[in-house]
DNA sequence: GTCTATATGGTGATAGAC
DNA sequence: GTCTATCACCATATAGAC
């Protein structure tokens, strides 16, 4: 009998302050732990205290927020990495900057860094937006010049800059692997054990 | 008017031969190419020419088969590794040998291990069967003893052995990254590659 | 052992009121 | 800008016939 509503509005509905950024945020987190796929917007907008339509508001799907995470995280890193190194000299001291200033970033944004690993191409992922493919391979030429500088001048022995670029790159994602954002131990810490070990080698021939 | 179906079974339906195995291996391809979460079970169904109801028959769910492809991806890897291995003798030739057969292996059941790689733990997965988190563990402690009786010989430098081990396998399995299974250059070629960048060192120092 | 048919449930996404 | 309500879809998984 009783037709009015059980939750009669007061009022206007709460206005979403910094909308796409605490969305952006709250669905790092999410596929971060989840994955891409178990992470549903519902919890999202539970979280942020809307409903499921309002973050339709804001994105107009689900792939448009996964994708914004990841240009923004890129992009964040290209500067930090690339102002650190900008601020050493010398081919060691350039390669140790880069380095930790990646574990660093790493740590820094953890969740969204982990949403760019798992769905970071690597296993051939072609709807990678263009944009962030190309925002990888400008981040990837920047330990790339380190190297080459290095071998050109000295500091370095004449390996493959490839090989060399990848395997640092390697160390320093696959410590998502290892890194437990609530132990002892900071991703710099990690990084700067990956430097030494990198630069004098395992061997102990001379 | 005609009540008898299209197609009527004109005996008794195909029996899948090595149900299980070839189930694993469609599943392992197809959830290698699109994720655990894309990959659908009618999807490899279809491609073995039964029902989606046939394949509920040897496996109880779809974990259990992603369950399966793992732990028997593990242990073959185990088995390949550790007798390579065992073949060799002094640190940097077991060494060589233990990355240059994972490299090998992976290339060799590359479906299988990229499924491995994704759904690795690595991000905090707490559902991995204990089964398979004891297999890596097994696992690493191969590698652990190659690098600590190294040190202890004198062939190594007296570095972190948790480190070192964990270097290293960062560069094989990152290489899910670089490696193209169409393309030019072996697997085993990349370990190579590392083996000498980490032993040798990327310092021109002496 | 395999089938057809269906239960069940959750997801992304949309329409239209306020 | 946010809501409620709902659509359309497709997945896993199951029941029961043959």
């Amino acid at each position: 009998m009783n037709k009015s509503k059980l939750k009669p509005r007061m009022g206007r509905p709460p206005v979403l302050e910094n909308a796409r950024n605490r969305i952006l945020e709250e669905a790092a987190l999410l596929f971060g732990k989840d994955g891409f796929d178990n992470g549903s917007l519902s919890v999202v907008a539970e979280r942020l205290g809307v409903s499921k339509a309002a973050v339709y508001h804001y994105f107009g799907s689900k792939q448009e927020i996964y994708d914004a995470i990841i240009i923004r995280t890129l992009e964040g890193l290209l500067i930090f990495v690339g102002n650190s190194v900008a601020a050493s000299k010398g081919g060691e001291a350039k390669l140790k900057s880069f380095m930790t200033a990646h574990a660093s970033y790493f740590e820094e944004n953890y969740w969204s860094f982990v949403c760019m690993l798992i769905g970071y191409g690597g296993m051939a992922n072609p709807g990678l937006k263009f944009e962030a493919t190309q925002k990888r391979v400008e981040y990837e030429s920047i330990l790339r010049k380190i190297v080459a500088e290095g071998i050109a001048d000295g500091t370095f022995r004449n390996v493959d800059v490839t090989t060399a670029s990848h395997s640092v790159l390697s160390m320093l994602n696959w410590m998502v692997r290892w890194f437990n954002p609530n132990g002892p131990k900071r991703a710099e810490e990690f990084a700067l054990e990956y430097f030494e070990l990198l630069t004098l080698g395992l061997s102990s021939r001379q």
